[in-house]
DNA sequence: TTTT
DNA sequence: TTTT
């Protein structure tokens, strides 16, 4: 059908630290659970109350998933947007069953982390995201689907301004070989 | 949890009329799926490839739900904004079933219109949105769950414009004794 | 014209402290600016580069302005979502002028907060979110436009899952007279 | 800034026929104004009132330029994401201006065309989109940023269902040698 | 004016 | 299983 969008967004924090795993061709995959929460007073009772919802993500982009891995951990806070897909499997006694999941992949899904802090429980993250500057990889904390190469946005964004903020300057097309 | 956000922005075409019914407490719920689908060129085979999503989605709002109920038809083309629930129910085995669904209720969703063509196959619909103006409701192909009372958008929005841009006009606040 | 989303979802930090002022009805407004950011690494130079782009945002809408005057102080990082609105407005020079906000008003807009750290360089933060437990509010990070009464939420959500995971169980509905 | 989102989403109708020009590396530029509408019932004097709102657009990115230039006319009805973004420009007085725009660049964002009819006024219509098939173009009425070679979504979405819902069955991967 |  |  043409014409349609698929795209949830979420923000929410991680369960427990990701899977990551290999397909058969060797594509790095994530996945991991998301909660996001919402509280409001029973207007009956005046309690609060809390509602919690889990979120299977599943990341099959390489460079996002590599991201994942890095720095995601348990407990930290994420930003992410990806589309919403239900696919069927069998279980153990042969009968149908449906899972939905949030899919983040080589086309769409956007990825952002949204605290510096330690990931959770587990001390012993070492050069993670939350820990201080990234290893070597100048990500930024944000990550698309955008592109494979060449970073996180993977070159210049859309920057009319240059060009035409300063009459006479160079078009920024002309500095990126995009 | 503080500080999560679930949402859901779907843009496509019901596969069946929605069904409608009621809560033991006189509340209309409307539900009924969606369709996203997405195409692509297979690099490997050549072929152009298409991938049909469906998506389960169920109105707990009275007002919402009677929009549904009288202008949203078989085929018809909807931007919808609700949020993920995965809800568990027992099978008729005894067997534990989750099922996801976008939910769209009192206080969260929104509901565009977005085609004025009739609602598929039912040739028979009358009074419709599709089939020309709303009859006497003043629908106005947006619906969000905002408010209960005053029509899709409920009173006046913000509009700041008018008395900034007005010196001495009087404030919209005075004119929506809300 | 029926059928129109106008939508901008947010995530930055602020860059001061929001200003609160009252409409002529005593309504309060809260506005502030965002700055979001994205870096990249030039593909010419191999430097990385950095544009921040500010957003300016103005709430109308009593309770949210609340929520920003109490818990939003300047470097608090926010996910919020408004619509777009351009307003003429005269310079003192008598030229036409336009300004482009993003507007939560009483009808759509959301406000997340994501980080429960002080905010920013003001260390005299007193009773804001980030210093702790809200005084005395129940406030849970998070607030929309959708209601004015209940607190922010206002209410329960949908809860089918409730009513249909516990057969013969009470319909939801009759637990929250709304 | 590491964690930020800028993200405008917009479902609106075009009211002229986009601009297109080109960079000066000759890179395709199209730019558009979309209107969005929201009507509501006046409280006070219980008339139908409405506010229009135009946002200027402006698509950074040959791939989806194309697309503007082919398939989007004045009075077509778009979904669009893209970035908010303000540039400062000189006018011919010498004042600083400033303009908000909504860009699509090579790295983001999204359009999808909504509806089938033709593009307003302009009955000489021909090979556009909403003729009827695009004109051996493959273009599906959905297009996106994230890639420039291989068509709108440019090869496979992830599907890992394929391949796990039908064990044996080939990956995905291996018909995709991205 | 923020943030990393 | 997270978070506040």
């Amino acid at each position: 059908m043409a014409g349609s969008v698929n795209k949830v967004i979420l923000v929410g924090n991680l369960g427990k630290d990701p899977e990551i795993r290999s397909s058969q061709s060797g594509q790095k995959i994530a996945s991991f659970s998301v909660a996001t929460s919402e509280t409001w007073n029973d207007r009956a009772s005046g309690e609060k109350k809390e509602r919690t919802e889990w979120h299977r993500v599943v990341v099959f982009n390489d460079r996002l998933a590599d991201v994942v891995e890095r720095f995601v951990k348990k407990g930290r806070k994420v930003y992410l947007e990806g589309t919403l897909q239900t696919r069927k499997w069998t279980d153990q006694s042969g009968q149908e069953r449906y899972t939905t999941e949030v899919v983040l992949d080589r086309f769409r899904g956007e990825l952002v982390l949204l605290d510096g802090r330690g990931g959770g429980s587990d001390g012993g993250e070492s050069g993670g995201y939350g820990g201080g500057a990234p290893a070597g990889g100048g990500y930024g904390g944000g990550a698309s689907a955008s592109r494979q190469i060449g970073g996180p946005r993977g070159g210049a964004p859309a920057s009319p301004a240059g060009g035409w903020d300063t009459p006479g300057g160079s078009d920024l097309d002309d500095e990126i070989p995009f």
